[in-house]
DNA sequence: AAAATAATTAATCAATTGATTAAAATATTT
DNA sequence: AAATATTTTAATCAATTGATTAATTATTTT
């Protein structure tokens, strides 16, 4: 990393990578505060100063981390919300399916950006710029016109999203507390998840007709 | 605090009560890994060594708090859950206003104590036992029964749980992009709350509808 | 092969932080 | 009022932790 990036990146990413991702499990299941550089390291399977020597401070290496997820995090939303061609139910499905799956691999994203928010919101807010997202999005266009021809009751749209991604994100912010009233082994889970992937395009369906 | 605890709570509480006001302030918005004691005693405008002098140590105190935000948390559920006099849907009117009222007063409380959860999952969930609360509740009896009657959708319960539980919850732990997005003023999100109170057990109501 | 560059390690530093101590101030008891 | 007990404070300690340094090993270039 001394003179040039390019040759390192070249020339061998291992130990970059492995610190990257020894860093995202750990930040992700501790998140800032609770994690300590040597977690990382021993993660990571190499020596503490390797950590600095490529990422300069535990605090650089932070901001790559969220970036990335975040990125991830919005990716899911916004390809699914642009998407032309598709009517608003199928989109809603297509949103729903993705983020689920999303999320049964990385499934501890929603509460790391959420609890690190909490310590930082201007900042990351205006990182993932969620008002942007939405508001801009094809999506919207559709659901007002919907609200328009009467297709769906005429309540603020900010009700839908919280529905919509509440009742995709919470199950897996509240996993532990689930799976312990549910006595549900790993696999059962994922299974109420896939489940819930048909499920919940319907559900708000039936919500939007509520008056 | 050196001899009998009984004179101290006797005497003059107002310092303890000031360390354990200002640590639950600063616990339930910072999660404990990022709190610092000099935090809470400048919060609560004592000395250091007070904290320690009526609390022993930083855990000690958190452990304190926490067990009452736990407290409160399963108070306004029990007690909804187990009134035998009223009907399923009075019984979710009543857990879905009460809970609201709750969080609008203490919002902090659900990020907290998911965030908590994460670190340290075995300990705190068997604190807070919410197998036995749902599983023994009069509401679950009352479900049952419904789903029996046909007058439910026949869907594994916890969905149902998940639904009720996110609906309420996801929009406290997501406030901050919620309310950026929705540009959303201190009082608006308290308003929209409000009227959650009222569309929540229809929107309830219309989901068990669905098959 | 020699020189130069890059990667890795062990040791150490400096700041932070939870906790303690001994003395001072305040309140209570006798 | 004197003695005792309790509360509060300033100073300090010891462990943790993010970061650096100087020396060593590995790799690349000439």
């Amino acid at each position: 990393m001394k003179k040039t990036k390019k040759i390192i990146e070249a020339v061998d990413p291992s130990t970059e990578e492995k610190i990257k991702n020894a860093a995202k499990i750990i930040f992700h299941k501790k998140g800032y505060a609770a994690t300590r550089t040597r977690d990382i390291a021993e993660e990571a399977g190499i020596n503490l100063a390797l950590l600095n020597y490529y990422f300069r401070s535990k605090e650089k290496l932070f901001d790559i981390i969220i970036a990335e997820s975040l990125y991830d995090f919005r990716q899911y939303i916004t390809t699914a919300l642009n998407d032309e061609k598709t009517s608003l139910e199928n989109k809603i499905e297509f949103l729903v399916s993705n983020y689920i799956d999303l999320l049964i691999h990385q499934p501890d994203i929603p509460l790391f950006i959420l609890s690190e928010i909490r310590n930082n919101p201007q900042a990351l807010i205006s990182k993932m710029n969620p008002k942007e997202i939405i508001s801009k999005s094809f999506f919207v266009k559709q659901f007002q016109q919907a609200v328009k021809e009467g297709k769906i009751a005429p309540i603020p749209p900010l009700h839908f999203i919280m529905n919509l991604i509440g009742m995709i994100v919470f199950p897996f912010v509240g996993r532990p507390i689930l799976s312990h009233v549910g006595e549900l082994k790993n696999n059962d889970f994922n299974k109420l998840m896939e489940q819930r992937k048909i499920l919940i395009p319907k559900w708000l369906k039936a919500i939007s007709q509520v008056k």
